[in-house]
Order: C-alpha cells, then structure tokens, then sequence
DNA sequence: GGACGAACTGGAACGTGTTCCTATTTTAGA
DNA sequence: TCTAAAATAGGAACACGTTCCAGTTCGTCC
C-alpha cells in the first residue's frame, strides 16, 4: 500500500512490531477518552506508548490516521462484541433502532473518547480514504446483518442504499451530539425517526 | 451575544466595521477557492484583507468559526438564489432531487472552496454551536420550502424529520465526496435514492 | 476642540502537528 | 557469527493557529 496510510496490523512482521502498534493505539484511546481530541497530543502518546515521536509518525503518518484507526479497532472490537449477543425485535426497523440505540449510550458512556473519534473522522481528508473507507464498509455490513439477521442470500440493492442512508444519519446525529447541538435524547430520536421513515415495511 | 461567537453583521456599528468583516470574508472565500482548508491561514487572510491578525481574531475567534461564517454567508446568497428559480418537478421528491443536484453541482465547481467549507462545518466543536445552527436552519428550512413550496401552513412533523434526513444525507454526501472516497456521480446517486426512499409518495 | 475608551496595527511569542537528522539498536541474510 | 539494511531513539527545527502586548488611530461625549 501507499506509504502515506497507516501500518495495518498484516503489514507488521515481529512480535515486537504489533506490541508497539497495541501500545500506541492504547495510548491514544487512553488520552482521548480523559481529554479528547485536544489531549491526544502526538508527543504525549508516543511517551505514553513508550515510543519515539519518529516512529510514532512511521506507523500512523498523521495524528487524524491514528484517531480514525484507533476508531476501527474500537469499531472491530464493538461488531464483534454484538455478533455474539441475540439481535432484539421482532420488525427490522426495531431490530435497527435497538443495535444502534444501544451502540450510541456505549459511546455516550464515554464522551471526550466519542468526541475525539467522531471529530477526528469528519476531519479527514482524501489521504485517510482508505481508513475511512474501511470504517464505513464495517458500518454498512454490520447494519445489514440487523437488518437481515438470518438470509443473507437476500439483501438487496435496496436493503444496501438504505443500510448506508441510515450509517449517514446516525454519523450526523453523532456529530450533533459530539458538538453539543443536540442532547443524547435527541440523537436517539433522531436516529429512531429516520430509521423508521426508512424501513416502514 | 457570548464573546466565542463570531462578530454578526447586525453587532458592527460603522460603515468601516461592516467592510473590514466583507473583506475578511471575502479574503476567506478567495483562499478557500484557491488552495482549500489549509490555503485558508489567518495570516495570509488578515493580509489579504487588509487588516491585522489580532483584529481578524477580534471579529472571529477562531479559523473554524471563520470558515463557518464564510459558509453561512455563501449558503444566504444560495439560498436567495434559489427564492428566484421557479422549482421544477411535479412530485416532492422530483422537486428536492432537482434543486440538491442544482445545489451538489454548484459546490462541487468550486471543489477547493467547497472542501474548506465542508470540513470546517464537519470539523466545528461546542464552541461554533451557534454558528452551525444557523446553517443547519438555513438548510432545514430551505429544504422544507422546496417540499411544500405552496402551502406552508401545511407543513407536518413528518415533513420537518424528513427535511432534517434529508440534510443529513447530504452532508454525508458531501463529505464523502470532499474526501475522495465518492465520485461526483455516485454523491448525485447518494442523494437521490435517500430522497426517493424518504418521499415515496 | 479635547479627553477618554474602544478598536486597530504590527509584531513577538507560545503550543502542537509535522519533518528531519544522527546515533543506536534490531533484524535478516550470507 | 558477522554484516548490511531497516527500524527506532532522541531531539532539534519548522509551520501555522492562537495569544498577547505596546503603541496608534478612531469614535463619542463633554
């Protein structure tokens, strides 16, 4: 890949290589989530993560690269946590509200690490496509596995264009929340009223 | 107001103050134009209108809050625009279809501009709330009016959750967009299938 | 016209993201 | 085991957003 994307974890060959990556990924979910996107401070992680400031920038070339990564090891690490758990409702539009309504209080639970994540995803730019890209493939699928928890032969195009509307709405509403337009409350309907605009079938 | 908020048109008292605040503005416009998000640098925009950093700082706190500014003054001017145009389409969602593709092609004429403006929308924290409500407005209700263009009486709830969708998916398009990760095609594609989802009627 | 406060100028200074360089350590191959 | 290349450490240096300050100009009230 371009020398201009972070290290994946396949890309690193020794032990020691994926620790270090471990390392600084903790570190950077350890300072945003006690001060947010301002307190993840590329010195302070690579001290955190007990790691030059030069190979802190050989892993992830730019502070918005590791924020969007640390997203996705988070994001892996919440589709994981929900395949095991059984999918709630009976309608898929309620099966949809309750997945995402519950994956919203999770970050809510912790603020500045939802803040820090949220701002450092809209701030990306073209030369973080590929992280992004992966996050928002990770997003629409989860989605359509609530949506069609059992035939996955029959997903549709339509299923597809709405999985990725809703993703659209809840990263908006997320943005609202992180910046303080709207109260967790809002978010929550916000995401409940388009979802069921959406699947009222 | 809060002294975090940027300096409106309605706070300046002189002549002088109204065209120092054009000229930041329009300084922003140019930069942002030119070299996008990162051409836009408070030194060389208080050089090129005319005026020292500090005052620049006096009349918006921050770069984002400026970027904010220039993209609500933008979207005025699209929006008294769009007052003129008769609105084409005979469904709702023919009419919404038509006048965000009108509005997506525009922007994306300008990509430079339209990448400074859009990140720094995406990119705003608590302290821009203010600002960033306006637009939000400012995009609800532009959209609301395009729905119902006759009877405004008649407006629903539903219309308004849907307006507010709406915009969400255009943002999101948007950003998608600005970022390379959708071409111009799909982004018209994006839009248009939520609206058609949203507006089956 | 004079006095006073607010606004503006010009520029120094600071913090943090990013780049760059040299010395040292680790890794891979002969 | 030895050697060359790659990776890392440690830290200086630079860029740009932001803050701050001393001096000057502008606007307003007597």
């Amino acid at each position: 890949m371009s020398s201009a994307n972070s290290l994946a974890v396949e890309d690193l060959g020794s032990a020691a290589q994926r620790d270090r990556r471990k390392r600084i990924l903790d570190a950077t979910i350890s300072l945003a989530s006690q001060g947010g996107f301002d307190a993840v401070q590329m010195r302070a992680v690579a001290e955190q993560a007990d790691v030059a400031l030069g190979t802190l920038y050989r892993y992830f070339p730019s502070k918005i690269h590791l924020l969007v990564s640390a997203l996705q090891r988070e994001f892996e690490r919440t589709e994981v946590a929900l395949r095991d758990r059984p999918i709630e409702g009976d309608t898929t539009a309620e099966r949809v509200i309750s997945v995402l309504k519950r994956t919203t209080r999770g970050m809510q639970s912790d603020p500045k690490l939802t803040e820090a994540l949220t701002r450092a995803f809209m701030f990306a730019d073209a030369s973080v496509a590929a992280e992004i890209h992966q996050v928002g493939m990770l997003l629409t699928s989860m989605l359509i596995r609530v949506m069609r928890p059992d035939d996955h032969d029959k997903v549709t195009e339509e299923d597809v264009a709405i999985a990725k509307v809703i993703g659209d709405v809840w990263l908006s509403a997320l943005v609202g929340w992180v910046t303080g337009r709207n109260s967790a409350a809002e978010t929550g309907q916000q995401i409940e009223v388009a979802v069921k605009l959406l699947l009222r079938d």
